[in-house]
DNA sequence: ATCAAGTTTGACCATCCAGTCAAGAAGCTT
DNA sequence: AAGCTTCTTGACTGGATGGTCAAACTTGAT
């Protein structure tokens, strides 16, 4: 017996698979966007549905007509996230130079602390905090991805066409080096002054590091 | 005409300097660092007094009896982290060898996120939300040390005493990559294994880049 | 123009949470 | 032991916050 059509429509923002109106795809963006700004700078417990409200420009009932929780929201960004953030180092070629292909890699990083500084810090929040939304995603996608990597660059290492280091650490020193530009933005600024750009000089200064670093 | 002594006690949190008994050391101790723990995961909206007391085995109102303000207490650790927090960076001798000064700095500043990973976390919290708490400090404290540390750094560059790099980056990446050992240790263990000590291994790679790095 | 579906919101609720208070328990001093 | 101070806590309050709902408004297909 099929279960009864439900008379009351259905939140959008709910399992549902069909098609959007153009309205819908507005208003999902426009909350992404506001809640990304707040999410990540006051974390997920110090944003409020009102904050991210307010910034989006809509009430905060009309948010829970569009998303069912705040959770939700979160869950949203979170997953947006995940799709992109893997693709830099993903893109490490192993038929490519040794030292051209990490030193792009590292520009690939640290063009996204500039593109995308908030969703680094809401990435760094989320780490700060246990990762407990992310863990499975670490554990297994993330893992394998830097375990595959960390392989090539032993590779690398072993024939003679890198230093020999650690491959693991010299992963961590890229994701370190460049989301540092965007997670410790305000530190920067205003140590530096708050007119320049937080990268202001970091690319010339971490080609210098990663190919004095590498060469074999 | 003076202000009338009042009857009733004051509280031990509030301004008062007189000396302190054993039992209220002993407890503001035990607050201090159960709130550490819980900022320093949860930040400072995420976290709540009765997380703190559950973790320091007090109950909630007993907490306030010590301190004035789930604010005080915040700042209380605040302030406690900026007495240690320039030391590294202070102890950097204009009068040693370039080099070794450099990497002995960096070595405390990896010890550092050995010995306190928590207080790395609270601090990068707090610049991750814009550093509310923490602005006057940058401003001053912080900024006037590491121009003054730049420019000695410059000036050894000057000399050819060490490589010609930008002092300021510099002194960015060491914060980044010792600190990143504490503030992304879940990452890190995730990665790498819950068995081993997140900063296994770094010290060797740290000194291999930066002797690398700082050579003339 | 009509009307059903999609969108918006004011008013509301339940829960959480920082902080209060008065009364009692434990320590200290004599 | 008495009496004072310090310490502890159960019960509470007021405000913030995530989420609900029914009614009103808008949109778009016919």
């Amino acid at each position: 017996m099929p279960a009864p059509r439900l008379p009351i429509a259905e939140k959008p923002g709910s399992a549902r698979k069909a098609p959007r109106s153009r309205i819908q795809k507005r208003n999902r963006e426009i909350i992404l966007d506001a809640a990304l700004e707040v999410f990540s700078t006051h974390g997920f417990r110090g944003a409020t549905l009102d904050q991210i409200a307010t910034q989006a420009g809509l009430s905060k009932p009309n948010l829970l007509y569009y998303f069912d929780s705040k959770d939700a929201i979160h869950r949203e960004l979170l997953t947006r996230l995940l799709d992109t953030w893997l693709d830099p180092l993903r893109m490490l070629n192993p038929d490519g130079a040794p030292q051209a292909e990490i030193m792009a890699y590292m520009r690939r990083k640290l063009q996204m602390s500039r593109d995308f500084p908030r969703e680094s810090r809401l990435f760094a929040n989320e780490i700060l905090q246990g990762a407990p939304r992310m863990e499975a995603f670490i554990r297994t996608d993330l893992r394998a991805l830097v375990d595959e990597k960390a392989q090539l660059l032993q590779a690398w290492a072993d024939a003679g066409r890198i230093a020999r280091i650690d491959p693991y650490h010299l992963i961590f020193s890229i994701w370190s080096l460049t989301q540092h530009y965007a997670d410790f933005a305000p530190q920067i600024a205003m140590i530096r002054g708050d007119r320049h750009e937080p990268t202001e000089g970091a690319e010339e200064f971490l080609e210098h590091l990663y190919s004095r670093l590498l060469a074999p």
